[in-house]
Formats: structure tokens, C-alpha cells, sequence
DNA sequence: TCTGTGGCTGAACGCATGTTCAATACTCTA
DNA sequence: TAGAGTATTGAACATGCGTTCAGCCACAGA
């Protein structure tokens, strides 16, 4: 099924890139701007400089080249994190992916996360679990608290993350910090953004009383119910 | 423009509802349930048990009854709120939303609130604005901790909780609670979510030190750049 | 130079969509 | 009861979609 031709899976080769990576490409492009509607095989096939019948040659359908995008996604995220992860544990999943090497590639998450894909469901597991183990590492390190649901504690944390990524024109609209720009390291705006974050991780935002106060109510939840 | 026999904002006659108001239930309920883009005129047609034509009749156009969709559940949603603020403020926007009256509405949001209309963008805006009212009031009578920057504290609240929200078939999958069950009061899975979050909002997630090093990290970028 | 193989084209097909419009059913008014 | 005006229909139209397919064209091997 694989030609002699294809390079895929070599991204090292940069200019000279198959038809087929080019249309992948392209399509990655339309979903992170446009999103899965707004991208047609017409309009794929016209930013990647061939034929709408080449675009179903490759891919069979719009929906396996949907696939074919959510799959190389999904690597090219694990890829960068695992080079991540290499330089030590990172607190927030999503500020290790900010700076990877595909530009679109936040902006097609925002716009896939949405509507599930098999692809897509588990690269956010894998989020899941990754953030699960970037925690424990800084429970044991003395930087995070112990939680008395550590699983819980980072499907939340990861999902609001990339709840707020999803939300990002929202986010923009309203602190003026837009997730989906490649370059936002750079961006002295995003502080809008991180320091609220970093207060609510330092402190929550309930007093000591009130904290005290709902623990109480959910002991006593499990002890009835 | 408006006829005699419509009694449209009088949803208190529960069964005999006008044409024009099924055909927009009906357009709510599947937008909900099947996205914007599985929602077709035909659709909501059949489900209202209208024909095709009609819808446009009312609406002008599809856009239209979007906009509609829109107006209505935000004014319906602002009409909830109305209430439940006269019981109390509630630390949770949504949690005051969870059992507002009509079904879909927030399966509907979570459908809506990923690609904007300038109806949803506004009703972001409103949350976000009662949310800092609420969390202000929290603040004063003693339960919540003050913040460097309440309005932004408040959005990326909001944004969670809202991003949550959209990524319900994640939190679904990874918790077992669905959020967009109009019955998730009732559920005691739901604890599987809101414990973790009352967690983080009573001690946040960081030791003290590590906290107070993010803080000092903080002060002296706003400082120096 | 001839030949064949495979990437690639672009015109065409079937389908679903949003929308239009003349005709019809209905309901209220006078 | 007669008329008027509106709600409603359903067939039709144009459009854009995914997909198909017969053929072109460049290039490798004999």
C-alpha cells in the first residue's frame, strides 16, 4: 500500500514534501482555521496545489483523511512531549505543547477536541495520564499537595486546560491572550491569563474556614450516601 | 410583524405552543443532541412536524433560526439566573444552571459555545460578569480569598468551568459524569467531579513554598518587562 | 525509441442542502 | 355568510458537497 516514493513518517525532509503530506498539511491547516466543516476536499485540494480526486486517491474519504490528520497529530504531540519530558517535568501539560513545532497544530486541536474522535479520545487520555504522572513527580518533589483523588484532581486539571483552549476566542475576547498563536511565549499578554491561574494554584480560592467547611459537607456525603 | 396568535415569550402554555416556537424547540433540542452542522432545515422540520419551507417562512433562513436558538436560551438562562440569585448567590455559575427548566439547554451550550455567535459571545459575557459579582460577595462576606486580579480570576473561572462544559463527552468518558445530564443533581457520580474541583478551590495545588516562589517569579517579571 | 506503470487530472454523477414560490388550507373579521 | 389575509404546503431550483473514473503524462526499463 506504501510506495516507494512516500517519505511519510520523515518529517526531516522539509521542502520536498509528498503530495500526500502536502494535503495532510493542508487539511490541518483548514481545521485549525476554518474547522471540520469549513474544510471541503475542494478547498483542501486547492491549498495544497492538486486535484480533488487526488485528495480521495490518498485518503479514501474525507473522513480517513480526517483520521489521518487526528493520528498525526497525536504523534507529533507525543513525539514533542516525550523531547519534553526529557528536560525535566512540566506543571501544566498544555505549556510543554505551546511551543511545538507545528504551527496550526493548537488551533486544530481547538477545534477537534470538541467533537470526539477515537484519535482524539486518546491523545487526551494520554494527556490525562501524562499530567497524572508530571503530579505525582511534583507531590514527590514537595512542590504539589497530595490530593485524596489524584486521578480525579488531573482529569480535571487537564481538561481545564484544554476546555480553555477550545474556549480560546472567548479568552481573547475577553484577557486578550489568544492560546492558539504559535508565538505566545513571546507575548507579554499572556500573564493575563497565567497569573490568575497561578494564584488559584497557589492559594485556591476558598478562605480557610470555607475550605474547611466543604470538606466537612463532602466527608459527610461519602459517610451517607 | 407579529401576529395575534403567536405567544411567543409566554412559554407558560405548556402543550399547544405556535408553530414558530415548536419549529425553534425542535431546532434547540437538535442542535443539542446532533451539533449546528447535523442540524438541517429538513430536520427540525420533521421533528416539529412542520414542512421545510415553513422554517424559513419564520426565520428568514437557517442563520436566522440560529440566531433565535441563541436569544432564546440566553434569555431563558438570564431569566434562571434572575431566580436563583433572589435564593442566594451561588459560588458556581453553572451550578445555579445545572436544573434550569428546559432540557437541552445544556447540551445546547455545550454544542454553541465552541464556534462564537455574537448571541453566545454575549452570554460569555454576562457569566463572566455575574461570576465576579458572586465571587465579590464571596469575597466580602468572608468565604472567598481576595485576588491581585478578580475580573481576570473570574474569567478563567468561568472559562473552566464553561470549557468543562464542552468537553463533556471527555469528562463522560474519563469520570462517568455527564455534565450535560439534565439529572446530574440526582446522580451521586457527580461527586467524582466536584470533589476534586473543591479540592483545588480550598488549598489550591501548590506546597506553600513552591507557591510563594511562583509568586516572587511573578512580581519580578512584572517588574522587569 | 518504444512501452508500461503509477501518480495525477478534471469532468461528471448522485445526493443533500438552503431557499423560493405558486397554490392551498385555515381563521378571523365584517 | 362572504371575504381577506395569514399560516402552511410541497414541489422545484441552484449550489456545493463527496466521490468516481476514464484518460493523460512523466519517467523508468528494455
Amino acid at each position: 500500500m506504501r510506495s516507494a516514493t512516500e517519505d511519510q513518517g520523515h518529517r526531516e525532509s522539509a521542502d520536498d514534501r509528498t503530495s500526500k503530506a502536502r494535503i495532510r498539511d493542508a487539511a490541518i491547516a483548514s481545521i485549525a482555521e476554518h474547522g471540520i466543516n469549513g474544510t471541503t476536499a475542494r478547498k483542501v485540494a486547492s491549498v495544497a496545489g492538486v486535484s480533488p480526486g487526488l485528495v480521495i486517491h490518498h485518503f479514501g474519504s474525507m473522513e480517513g483523511l480526517r483520521s489521518a490528520c487526528d493520528e498525526y497529530v497525536a504523534v507529533t504531540i507525543r513525539e514533542f512531549k516525550e523531547r519534553a519530558m526529557s528536560g525535566g517535568p512540566s506543571l501544566d501539560v498544555l505549556a510543554a505543547l505551546r511551543d511545538a513545532p507545528n504551527g496550526p497544530l493548537m488551533g486544530y486541536l481547538a477545534q477537534v477536541l470538541a467533537d470526539d474522535s477515537p484519535a482524539v479520545a486518546r491523545l487526551v487520555d494520554d494527556l490525562v495520564g501524562d499530567a497524572e504522572g508530571y503530579i505525582q513527580q511534583g507531590v514527590e518533589s514537595g512542590m504539589l499537595r497530595p490530593s485524596d483523588d489524584p486521578r480525579g484532581r488531573a482529569v480535571v486539571l487537564t481538561l481545564w486546560s484544554l476546555g480553555a483552549l477550545v474556549l480560546h476566542q472567548h479568552l481573547r475576547r475577553l484577557l486578550g491572550v489568544d492560546l492558539t498563536d504559535p508565538e505566545i511565549l513571546t507575548s507579554p499578554t499572556a500573564a493575563a491569563y497565567v497569573a490568575p491561574i497561578y494564584e488559584i494554584y497557589g492559594e485556591g480560592i476558598f478562605e480557610e474556614a470555607f475550605a474547611a467547611q466543604t470538606r466537612a459537607v463532602f466527608a459527610d456525603d461519602q459517610g451517607a450516601t
